[in-house]
DNA sequence: TTATAAATGAAAAACATTTTCAATTAAGTA
DNA sequence: TACTTAATTGAAAATGTTTTTCATTTATAA
């Protein structure tokens, strides 16, 4: 499920953090937006509606809410941006082309990561699964 | 089978690249190290045996191994670097705290990745999977 | 209201990476 | 071996991203 803004913001505020007019900017860009965004682009859309407000406070707003785990991280190559984390363990399919992300919850990894854990004495913690391809609409031009 | 120096180096001469003494002294450390290593902690041990190269060098050296499918980024947090790419499909694991990377190639994700595909329509070109923990030696300490 | 701790934005700092360009060099050829 | 040439190198500058600092503003609880 995907978590709404008026969610996210209670939720901020359970957490004792204040919910500012630039928070709720921000909030309401990764709520509406299906593709993952970089900070610089996020700063970008959140100016239309906003734009008196700073690229730092972008920055702080995206680093609180990852904290909160209500966004995360996506990889696109060698960049990077964030969505909007659905409730729970779940993982991402991203198009290359327009960046836009899939989510999906069964991975399956635990038979694996208990024989890795075995063979090679680690302590496994966590895991970074992400499929790359092209969307729908991306799969035609170049 | 984590490739040689003296392969990796005939490679890059195979592909018309020259073999440069700065190029043998960061291919020596990429192989020498299991942990991946972010440019400028791989500059600085690159320095010890060839202290006049540029950091320059080693982001292009880097850069085009990568290209020729040698040396792999791996992904830690918000940092990542690079380690030496054993030949075929793999994947790492790897310690949060040293860096140390272990391969593994067996990942089933194939199943997964066909549903996946029905399911949303996306054409996926690849997938991105790592797992991240504590090896053997980091597991007592903090 | 008012008090106050948290949040903001501008500027500067800190980093990471890429580009530019003149000088150097590996490696093929005579 | 000496020569030629295109590839490579390193310094410096440019670019881009993220963090820090600090004075000012503001959300929220009393």
């Amino acid at each position: 499920m995907r978590p709404s803004a008026k969610k996210i913001a209670s939720l901020l505020r359970q957490k004792g953090h204040k919910l500012t007019a630039q928070r709720r900017a921000v909030i309401d860009v990764v709520v509406n937006s299906h593709e993952h965004l970089a900070p610089a682009a996020l700063y970008e859309r959140v100016r239309r509606t906003h734009p008196a407000i700073g690229l730092v406070t972008v920055y702080r707003t995206l680093e609180m809410l990852h904290e909160l785990g209500l966004i995360c991280r996506v990889h696109r190559g060698e960049k990077h941006g964030y969505t909007l984390a659905p409730s729970g363990h779940h993982h991402h399919l991203v198009c290359t082309e327009c960046g836009i992300v899939a989510d999906f919850t069964d991975c399956d990894l635990e038979v694996l990561q208990q024989r890795l854990s075995q063979q090679t004495g680690f302590k496994i913690e966590g895991h970074l699964l992400q499929f790359l391809g092209y969307c729908r609409d991306c799969q035609g031009g170049t």
